[in-house]
DNA sequence: AGTACCACCTGACGGC
DNA sequence: TGCCGTCAGGTGGTAC
């Protein structure tokens, strides 16, 4: 799931239930999802504390405390965030629960434990030491043109690049190519700013609109091509057969006739 | 240097 | 029904 709207809504959630709340107790359920501390390491750092505040740089989500304290997370592909009261059940493939003095508790959810969560210095440090791009939500025409032109090999690779922007992920790359009628395997090189500041307009408008519905594929305009793919989909502007392509061995959905070029 | 691909995990689903 | 192979929206490391 996590893409850059996804984890926005994650971070939203976050932000809603779990801050300003004294950390009781922290519960690290699946070890194999902390990076560089420990299960007692991420208890010490977080007992007593409370988190104040959420930042996100595309797919990842930081919280600070009230002490300085950072945590960076990643979702991997299958981890969200959830929001449980004492003595209900807790979400299941919780890999972290923060347990609050106030009988709340937010789960840290990892299915597939391709996610990690880790203490950090600071959202900057993390951010430069991992090379991230700038966020495709903040990156600006110009400065998106200009990290993409000229690069070798094929535009779907190059914005999903978290290098060059940060957030876009396998669906929606397909959903902001599609949008803007250039198949995943076109060359970048073959094309010109017109076409790339094309797809940076409706990189934007496919992020926000999927934010605004909650990242949820369900409620997406009927011109989105995401809720197609899968099996025998066809275009929601022509009704063309969503072809199936493999790119960088990923699965790639597009139409056909509409991007054609 | 820049790209492309595999490994990492577990669960869900389709086909036989 | 049950088993098995395949695939899944992530990234890091490695091999060209």
């Amino acid at each position: 799931m996590p893409e850059l709207p996804d984890v926005e809504v994650f971070r939203r959630r976050f932000g809603r239930t779990s801050l300003h709340r004294k950390i009781e107790a922290v519960r690290v359920r699946k070890k194999r999802v902390l990076k560089g501390t420990s299960a007692s390491g991420l208890g010490r750092s977080l007992k007593g504390d409370s988190f104040e505040k959420t930042e996100r740089r595309g797919k990842h989500m930081f919280a600070g405390t009230k002490k300085g304290t950072w945590l960076a997370i990643h979702f991997g592909m299958t981890g969200t965030v959830a929001h449980f009261k004492d003595g209900e059940e807790e979400p299941e493939y919780s890999a972290v629960v923060f347990c609050f003095r106030d009988g709340t508790n937010t789960s840290y959810i990892s299915k597939r434990m391709l996610g990690r969560l880790r203490v950090i210095g600071s959202p900057d440090d993390f951010i430069r030491g991992r090379g991230l791009g700038p966020d495709a939500l903040d990156i600006g025409k110009k400065e998106f043109i200009r990290s993409l032109s000229g690069k070798s090999g094929r535009v779907k690779t190059a914005i999903m690049d978290q290098s060059l922007l940060a957030g876009v992920g396998n669906i929606y790359a397909d959903e902001i190519l599609f949008q803007a009628g250039v198949r995943p395997d076109k060359s970048v090189k073959k094309m010109g700013d017109r076409e790339l500041g094309r797809i940076y307009g409706k990189m934007k408008r496919v992020l926000k609109k999927a934010i605004e519905k909650k990242a949820r594929p369900e409620r997406f305009p009927k011109s989105f091509i995401i809720p197609e793919r899968g099996k025998r989909g066809s275009c929601p502007r022509c009704g063309a057969r969503v072809k199936h392509i493999r790119i960088s061995s990923r699965a790639s959905y597009f139409c056909p006739e509409c991007q054609s070029k």
